[in-house]
DNA sequence: CGTAAAGTTCAAGAAGTACTGAACTTTACG
DNA sequence: CGTAAAGTTCAGTACTTCTTGAACTTTACG
């Protein structure tokens, strides 16, 4: 890939995580490692790449170190390089987040009320009870796919 | 429920919201319309209930409008009422939106790449096809809960 | 049909956040 | 072990975005 398109795909997809509330940067960065080449690269490799400052790509790989999304490996020369987990995004993008923020915060509402069983409480309950319902049968499906997916490279 | 307790509730439910991509005031309206006693509120009433300004009340209550949440009634007197949808956040807040988002900017570098079976496309690949998975399989979770939900209201 | 309540719109101020330059610490080559 | 590259940290700046007061339009009661 052309190194200037896969500069502005990067930034794309700073725009598309910054939506859901990381910084454009650690988008940014995510989507650099996503399509670039070779896929080990050096800070000093992403941050040409990518043209963001030495102090954004240091913060910024950090968070995708923590969030699990990223690893460091040993780089010959001085430093380390940055590498992408394969499946980064199911591992660390959570697509139940939000709905157990909804959980949480209609459980406490009901709390508040003190009778769960009131009238009045039906709003909340039925919004926890939809939530907890997709949040348990989730697991499932993901698990579904990795053996759909395990299957489909043997045959 | 105590006013001053609800009138705070609706401001957690804001936050709430509003690390979602919503306004805080946006969520703290519907927070309101959540637990409020009678369940159908006027402006004015929702206004003092609150404490946000004219102005935001009447735009947030228009953006729950447009969004399907919330509906208009007629109210007795002057003005109009509004009533929360029984099922506000399963009919509006799409669970599939992020990955949606994700299935898109995957399949756009794809596309850039040219070569969708190349090796380092498959990063790429791997995230489009998890995401199109579970997107795939949760409507007739979703069918599923409503089901259940029926049987349990018939026995 | 006049008037006051209800509702809408928008410019301006306030508040929050992300990026970066610069100073500092750490690493490893020669 | 000196030095230069690599990496970290943070205060300041630039930017975006939400809320609101105020002026305006619409509605409906008397």
């Amino acid at each position: 890939m052309d190194p200037d398109v896969g500069r502005r795909y990067a930034q794309e997809v700073g725009l598309v995580l910054a939506q859901m509330g990381t910084t454009p940067a650690f988008g940014t960065l995510l989507g650099w490692l996503l399509v670039c080449d070779p896929p080990r690269q050096t800070a000093v490799q992403i941050r040409e790449a990518v043209g963001l400052s030495k102090a954004s790509v240091s913060t910024g790989m950090r968070a995708l170190e923590q969030s699990g999304m990223v690893r460091r490996v040993p780089a010959e020369g001085r430093g380390h390089a940055y590498e992408i987990h394969p499946d980064a995004f199911t591992r660390a993008i959570d697509p139940t987040a939000k709905m157990r923020a909804f959980i949480d915060v209609m459980q406490r509402g009901l709390d508040l009320m003190g009778d769960e069983d009131a009238p009045q409480a039906r709003r909340l309950r039925h919004t926890r009870d939809v939530y907890a319902y997709m949040i348990e049968r989730i697991p499932a499906l993901l698990d579904e796919f990795r053996a759909r997916e395990a299957r489909e490279e043997e045959g």
